[in-house]
DNA sequence: GTGAAAGCGCTAACAA
DNA sequence: TTGTTAGCGCTTTCAC
């Protein structure tokens, strides 16, 4: 009863529909339907004519008549705190990798730590009808999940499944994080068998929980060893370059200089080389220094940074397959964890 | 005849719909579409009623339905090269800010320069029902644009409009491109006006259309101030640090060493500094160093970088304003301009 | 100003 | 194995 006559717009070709592959094929649009979800039998010569059109006109479902029908958008939202952040950019690039490979697309948003976006975002997601929501960074951070974020995220993950790195207190969401407590623990053994042992922390700030974990395992080792714990060598700050400028001129104020420094992430970690390379000093040589994430940072700076890598390929796709694993309800642990490696570089050992 | 009877699934509460909204607040649901889309009349205490309800449920409406309703996706595909490097990241990142203040949301896709792949992803975000494509790096930065690209853009332009930084042969596009003659000048002039005549560029492909726009006025203006073209000051070559880094010790190999460089973009200018840097020579005194772009990897450089800026609110929201016009098949220049700024830091006035 | 009804392109339940 | 039909949620004529 409907089904165009004619064309409808004389400059832009209609776009084919299963319709027309059908009526070409002379067979009804379901059986159309059929070979292009395979989860039905149709007779092999009907099939292989139907592909045949399909390859002529390289004809492609409509996504979105295919996500009304069957409410699956194919989708994937990504909900990061800020693509510029080359942390972030590499796992939104590895969860794409993985996400093309099944199927699936990439809602990029970015909430830039503003609480009120972030939980827009999360309704927008949501009406866009994205099957799942990876979120990377922002609320999720935190050391105590904000209380109208919570609520929030609680009312979207009834619906929309959550997958983060981080938590969500008292909200059911899909976890895959970091082991920070094996990150710090490389970091510190590698100094540690350096004689490096006046180590200073560098940026972040404790009521994020990865940053509170690594300050933890410092604790701890430092203890494990039998060296004092000093709390002016605990610098917090932020996550940039700043932070890491700012914290490295408080430590050469001090009497006793630290002659190691971990730093929250490579962006501070510049801001410690810049400080310490201004006062006249040697890397590694007068003092080390050390980061988490090996974004390509490390390989910018002098000399070459020794930092913690994560295997973003692996912690995307496991992101990606978690998120679409539990759209489609199937079960999937709760919680998973990505191993860290160490990458050893010329701030620390000398070579570069 | 059809309008759900019970709750389908007894965790996930439905989602609501005009349905649920119309007969609450006891209109048809044609009406509660009409205050939606605001462009029909309705009358005030009814449509106050109803946008009553609209709040109560945090009611938005299904996008996978509005869609495939009025053909409009509200969708706007971005195909870039590779998201991880901070020019892309920075063009997203006022994409997406600008595309958020239009009510349209970003589809991100990454290349990585496949040329097999960026037109695979041409197909996919069509068929995603993209409403425009944006396309940042890749092909379209071809002097002579690749033949079977060219091809199958021109397929994808008949039914979506494409908007890009670059261009493509033959294929009706939208260009919002940055004016490389003038960042090239303004770089230039900068270097003569501190007396550095012997300036060497690094880094870059002379087929790509930036790169060899900038090369052209670097010769015209050495012109024009009677310095004679050296042709082993042109270092071509990728636009990674390592470019850089090779870059530059050939250049220090000379006899005549150059006294100012300009690399193709920050992340080679990295390279650039550390090849100087580990040669035991100043910057800027001995020489100094600048380049394009201004990422953030100009603060993380010890000293900082000079670097030509783009103004990326300003480029992102011109990118989508066109793309979003177009779609709607608004009368827009198919030839836009950025316009540069020269952002002056310590690795050439010596203050950092 | 408003409701009924058809249609966007696809899937899936039901018959045959 | 295959076609018919209803439905996904919304917009948009077309009458009234």
């Amino acid at each position: 009863m409907r089904r165009y006559g004619i064309m409808p717009d004389k400059n832009n070709q209609r776009k084919i529909t299963i319709y027309d592959i059908a009526k070409e094929a002379g067979v009804s649009p379901s059986t159309v339907s059929r070979v292009l979800t395979k989860n039905a039998n149709v007779r092999p010569e009907k099939k292989e004519r139907i592909e045949a059109l399909i390859k002529k006109y390289n004809f492609k479902p409509n996504v979105l008549a295919k996500g009304l029908s069957d409410t699956r958008s194919k989708l994937i939202g990504i909900l990061t705190a800020d693509i510029r952040n080359p942390f972030y950019a590499a796992v939104c690039v590895a969860c794409e990798s993985a996400a093309i490979a099944g199927g699936y697309r990439i809602l990029l948003c970015n909430s830039f730590g503003e609480k009120e976006r972030e939980m827009e975002l999360l309704d927008t997601l949501t009406h866009q009808q994205v099957d799942a929501i990876i979120q990377i960074g922002g609320r999720v951070d935190d050391v105590i999940t904000d209380f109208d974020y919570a609520k929030k995220a609680k009312q979207i993950a009834a619906s929309t499944p959550i997958v983060t790195n981080g938590k969500i207190d008292s909200v059911p969401c899909y976890r895959v994080t970091i082991d920070a407590y094996a990150a710090a623990t490389l970091l510190l053994e590698h100094l540690l068998s350096l004689k490096r042992e006046k180590i200073a922390l560098v940026g972040g700030r404790l009521d994020v929980i990865s940053t509170y974990e690594k300050y933890v395992t410092y604790r701890n080792i430092l203890k494990q060893h039998g060296i004092a714990f000093k709390k002016e060598y605990v610098v917090e700050g932020r996550y940039d370059h700043d932070a890491g400028y700012d914290g490295i001129k408080k430590l050469l104020a001090l009497k006793e200089r630290p002659n190691a420094i971990v730093a929250i992430n490579d962006f501070s970690a510049a801001g410690v080389v810049r400080g310490i390379t201004e006062a006249g000093l040697r890397i590694p040589e007068d003092i080390a220094v050390v980061s988490y994430d090996n974004t390509y940072i490390t390989d910018l700076l002098v000399p070459k940074l020794t930092s913690i890598d994560y295997d973003y390929q692996t912690f995307g796709k496991k992101l990606v397959d978690t998120a679409i694993a539990a759209s489609l309800k199937k079960s999937v642990p709760t919680l998973q964890t990505v191993t860290p490696h160490l990458v050893v570089r010329g701030s620390s050992n000398g070579k570069k």
